[in-house]
DNA sequence: CGCCAGGATTGAA
DNA sequence: TTCAATCATGGC
């Protein structure tokens, strides 16, 4: 039936920390409401103690593209199940319970993660946010008189392989809008099938993902998690590198190698889940 | 291996 | 106010 909001009826799911761990740049918080842009809907979530409620701008017929995008029929507690039972992983799991995958659009993802290269999070929340504004569809007509208020899709690959280097630089990306217009005209003239990587195994989808200018093992591992839903993807950033450094080997220094060998074989099948967890976990340890 | 690529933020002068 | 250090990933 069509309706414009929707109680999602989830246990052990903590909105804000999943919105807000570094996994999805479009999303922001206006009193005790998260507004984001989900395809072409525009939604407003907050946690309620039943679950998730919902609001749309519009009637919506199927909320399925909700249920994916936040993974809520993911079973969390089997999960954890499968996480090594060790201090790290259960300090990590007590200070953020309820924290969870989300499910991305490729392109969204991927365009994102290439504008992430050397960035921090905030930045690239500002750079995501302009590349929206100037090139993205306007959604709806609320905001049709104030600026502030006009919302964005995401936009297509085709739209960014229609813009110049110099009109994607001026939002601030740098150096890595080559990165970004090479991968969108590797997808618009169709030498490149986002949805075809989902038929491929883990590391034929890495590999993929790499031939890209601008991707390497950390991006690559990040769209394949937070888009794909590889559960084994462990990127490897800065912070995790000085997470495993600090809690698993705090007494000799480990070398990149040696963090990246542990990070393979010692958190399971749901190692990417075990990842998250440990990056909240120093993000909120460093505030 | 070591350098370089922008721009926001932080803290020193 | 200005200015310099810091941040952090991939290509070469």
């Amino acid at each position: 039936m069509a309706a414009s909001e929707i109680l999602l009826p989830v246990t052990d799911y903590d909105l804000a920390a999943t919105l807000d761990s570094g996994q999805a740049f479009r999303w922001h918080r206006v009193k005790d409401e998260w507004h984001g842009v989900i395809g072409r809907h525009h939604v407003r979530l907050n946690q309620v103690p039943e679950g998730i409620h919902a609001r749309a701008s519009h009637l919506v017929e199927d909320w399925d593209f909700l249920h994916e995008f936040l993974q809520t029929r993911t079973d969390i507690a089997a999960v954890l199940g499968t996480f090594p039972v060790d201090k790290p992983m259960s300090d990590a799991i007590a200070a953020c319970r309820g924290l969870r995958l989300l499910r991305q659009d490729p392109w969204e993802c991927l365009a994102s993660f290439i504008l992430s290269s050397t960035k921090q999070i905030v930045q690239i929340r500002q750079i995501v946010a302009l590349l929206c504004e100037r090139f993205g569809e306007q959604l709806g007509t609320e905001g049709a008189s104030h600026p502030a208020l006009r919302i964005y899709a995401f936009p297509t690959a085709e739209r960014i392989a229609a813009a110049s280097e110099a009109e994607l630089r001026a939002c601030k990306m740098g150096f890595r809008a080559k990165g970004l217009l090479r991968a969108a005209r590797e997808i618009a003239e169709g030498r490149l099938d986002l949805e075809g990587v989902r038929k491929l195994d883990y590391a034929g989808a890495r590999t993929e993902l790499m031939k890209l200018h601008g991707v390497g093992g950390k991006i690559a591992d990040c769209v394949l998690l937070f888009a794909y839903g590889f559960d084994s993807a462990f990127p490897v950033d800065v912070w995790i590198e000085r997470a495993l450094q600090e809690l698993y080997f705090p007494r000799r220094r480990a070398s990149d190698k040696r963090l990246r060998k542990f990070a393979d074989t010692h958190f399971g099948p749901h190692a990417g889940y075990a990842q998250q967890y440990l990056f909240h976990y120093m993000r909120m340890k460093a505030k």
